[in-house]
DNA sequence: GAGTGTGAACGAATTCACAGCA
DNA sequence: TGCTGTGAATTCGTTCACACTC
């Protein structure tokens, strides 16, 4: 893929690799809290439920941050895709929709070690505006439930930000909306229903239903494996589907 | 492509289309509850948030049920779209990991509408092993939470089952395995680390880490758009980065 | 005329296989 | 010798464009 005039690093990478590189750097944590310095495409690999191949092409494109013959520096190679994550500065996070998943997504006490922290809990129900939420994790903090109508205010403040939707269904469109207005350029979505967001503004959606519809798919056609054809050829087999369409996200919402 | 043997439909329906069958049975079910009763592609396309011709190259995976110059009819499409995703037979979830996103995902008042119950609550904690859990829903059903020894016996009973891990990630991959040890072919996990499973089990994963650092990695690099070349190309603007890489899954837990 | 169904073109992502370097 | 980096081959998925049918 020819000459890039830019910089060093060829300016688009791929989506898909984007999507693997949080894993790679969980996995590089967890090898570095281990005492390991320097670590090889296949060992990574297999902390990070991906092809040796797949993680020298993804990292390749970052730049050459291996030694032939040797493997990766951990420390470095965490560096370059915390770098290229953004996981060196901190990002705020807004959730709106202090309903059960809400407020468990509130308390949750994994944000602090990516390089999150929750800034604002918003909600349309008088029931709940006022009310105080303690967030667990290093330093307890207790955050007071705010109105819906004080979005823009909210947002004001805090840059950057994430916008987080656990609202039901019918306010989620109207609730996106009112983030993109007041600023937020990044939204994850966890309602049941389509988003639709202007140009520059990323969204992503999480759907319980429809993971378990997939499951439930999958369930119901079980492989006519056509996969072990060669005796015990892939190792470990973690995956069971192939490459599964949409890879997995790693990682998630514990306690 | 080339003839099939079997029966009817190819038999072979990719990935990514059965990830979206779940949008298409939720937009088809909105339709359905408007009064439509035939869609056409285009129509079925944007309540589903893909293009026209993604849609029909999608449904022609499940055979010729459209009407040319007309459309889709609702009931019927409904139908054979529920027959793939198993939706006419009612599926269990165990939940294993009764934390704040374990407790929320129980409460959570979707399933039956998508052909899903909870049917049991494990934990490993001793605290939590016997208090009680009240289900909101159609109808209202307390389920008592079980210690994770039980495990075989719980699943035993119920059958086809799917489990769903909610855990910290140190306990993840030992629940995997008794989940799978217990016959369980379905696994939907949330905790934040990789997990294997061995072949013929389905397993996902969703990750907020992931996808919050994914939204982080955009919003650090905004597409330098060479993207709306044509005026007003492509209707409403859903989408923000082309295909994304995993096809965001839609729907999800609200309250 | 309107809209489906589908081959064919295109593009993206993965895997292969090997050259190159410590 | 061992492992990275990467073109080439391949597989997979999406988009296009149009023949076909109601």
């Amino acid at each position: 893929m020819g000459e890039v005039l830019t910089g060093r690093v060829p300016r688009t990478i791929p989506d898909a690799t984007i999507a693997r590189l949080p894993l790679y750097l969980r996995a590089l944590t967890a090898l570095s809290d281990a005492g390991l310095a320097t670590v090889s495409s296949g060992e990574l690999a297999d902390a990070s439920g991906v092809s040796p191949a797949q993680l020298r092409k993804d990292l390749s494109h970052l730049g050459s941050y291996g030694v032939r013959g040797v493997g990766y520096d951990v420390a470095t190679l965490t560096d370059k895709i915390g770098a290229q994550i953004g996981s060196t500065e901190w990002w705020s996070v807004v959730i709106v929709g202090m309903g059960n998943l809400g407020s468990a997504l509130a308390r949750y006490s994994g944000y602090a070690t990516r390089g999150f922290h929750v800034a604002a809990l918003v909600d349309a129900s008088p029931a709940l505006i006022g009310q105080q939420v303690t967030l667990d994790g290093p330093d307890p903090q207790t955050l007071t439930i705010r109105g819906d109508d004080e979005l823009a205010d909210i947002v004001a403040g805090i840059h950057p930000v994430i916008g987080v939707i656990t609202t039901p269904a019918e306010p989620a469109q109207g609730v996106c909306d009112r983030l993109v207005e007041a600023g937020v350029r990044s939204i994850l979505s966890f309602a049941p229903t389509v988003l639709s967001v202007p140009d520059g503004v990323a969204l992503r959606a999480v759907d319980l239903g429809q993971e378990l519809q997939i499951l439930a798919y999958h369930q119901q056609h079980p492989r006519t494996d056509p996969l072990d054809l060669r005796p015990g050829a892939d190792g470990d087999g973690s995956d069971v589907h192939g490459p599964m369409t949409s890879p997995p996200a790693r990682e998630g919402v514990p306690s």
